[in-house]
DNA sequence: CCTATATCTGAACGATGTGTAGATTATCGC
DNA sequence: GCGATAATCTACACATCGTTCAGATATAGG
């Protein structure tokens, strides 16, 4: 007695991505800890033995997710700040903002999604990453937006070292504070105005 | 065949905190994720229904274990400080330091207790905690470390009101992403100087 | 000592991740 | 177009897991 739904082709034809996709929106309903794996290949009508042509364990089906993740957020990050572009001061303002904001809102309203990606779930190899001086997308507009504020004048240059870490790990962490419920929720914003007050930026 | 280790009386005694101490070891070696409560039951010589004595489910011993550890995290902090007493401001600038690298450190050198407590595993209620104005043991002694400091003058006072949840989303946020492997073992520190510095700590 | 209560066991159920052997379909050389 | 080969998927099985429940065992009070 099988449960698949019923498929006109024996062949599924894009399971891999099929498997992420459906494996995203079920852990983006019940959370990471209970992604059942039998429940995903039903939902696309599929044998639990399929997936293993595609992903030797649900590890990596769940790490599988969770890239996909990192490069949808870097997504949203690159269409926020295209919404600020131009040259001036308060542009770039309004860009390093955004990122922040970015960040937080997508976490906000999507904790499962956020909680996959860093509370350890998947195991996607940073430390290559790392060695490629942080070729990741999200940090590289970071990197940029910082350079495009230095150039007006608009950090603290005692600070600018420390801009890019400090930047990242105070939205992070309070992203992630939020997230878990123990800071409350409006005081985000709280964060960013203390951030941007204390890299000295936009002063004057 | 049961495979329980010999007990010497039927009753255990004192299973609820044997229960927390085993599952704390468990998931400091192998992770919250893949925690067993049949391995737990077995490692103590009882039968798994017994655990149901105490604890409702999985979660909630989960739960139990997470609300020991930041009882365990608080206490080391509290050590760490106490060994910067005194009231000059060279003093209280040691022990804003320690508050931060005993954090750090105790994440590093227990990553999977610390993805237990801020990883979603537990379902700890902070709300009434943060209702009752932050009774978290903690977040307390933050406060008063940088009411310390600020009796010294050594805070921009502009930066003061946020000085609270800037440090505390910084020093969690690199804490998390360094865990992660996402941001190098040896930018803590620089993290730490770079909060002194933005915050104004210090400055003369 | 006998009863009531707290504590623990044993067996069972459904569900899960993961192998393996074989069935089904697509692809490609002729 | 046809047949062999490879890709893809299924059916079945196994061990393990969280959880429930009836009943066994030990403790405590009158």
């Amino acid at each position: 007695m099988s449960l698949l739904k019923p498929r006109e082709t024996y062949h599924h034809g894009n399971l891999a991505a099929a498997l992420i996709a459906a494996a995203t929106q079920m852990v983006r309903a019940n959370g990471a800890e209970h992604l059942s794996l039998r429940a995903v290949a039903a939902e696309l009508g599929v044998s639990p033995s399929a997936l293993y042509h595609y992903y030797p364990d649900k590890d990596s089906l769940i790490s599988g997710v969770g890239e996909a993740l990192f490069e949808n957020l870097a997504d949203l990050q690159e269409e926020a700040i295209a919404q600020y572009s131009g040259t001036s001061k308060k542009a770039a303002r309004a860009r390093y903002r955004a990122l922040g904001r970015t960040y937080f809102q997508w976490a906000q309203s999507e904790p499962n999604l956020f909680r996959l990606m860093f509370g350890g779930f998947c195991s996607i190899d940073f430390e290559d990453a790392l060695e490629k001086r942080q070729e990741s997308r999200a940090w590289n507009l970071l990197c940029s937006c910082l350079e495009d504020l230095q150039k007006h004048g608009a950090i603290d240059p005692n600070i600018r070292p420390y801009a890019e870490i400090l930047s990242w790990s105070t939205v992070h962490g309070a992203t992630a504070l939020i997230v878990e419920g123990q800071l409350p929720e409006g005081s985000f914003e709280s964060v960013l105005d203390g951030l941007e007050l204390s890299l000295g930026i936009g002063k004057s």
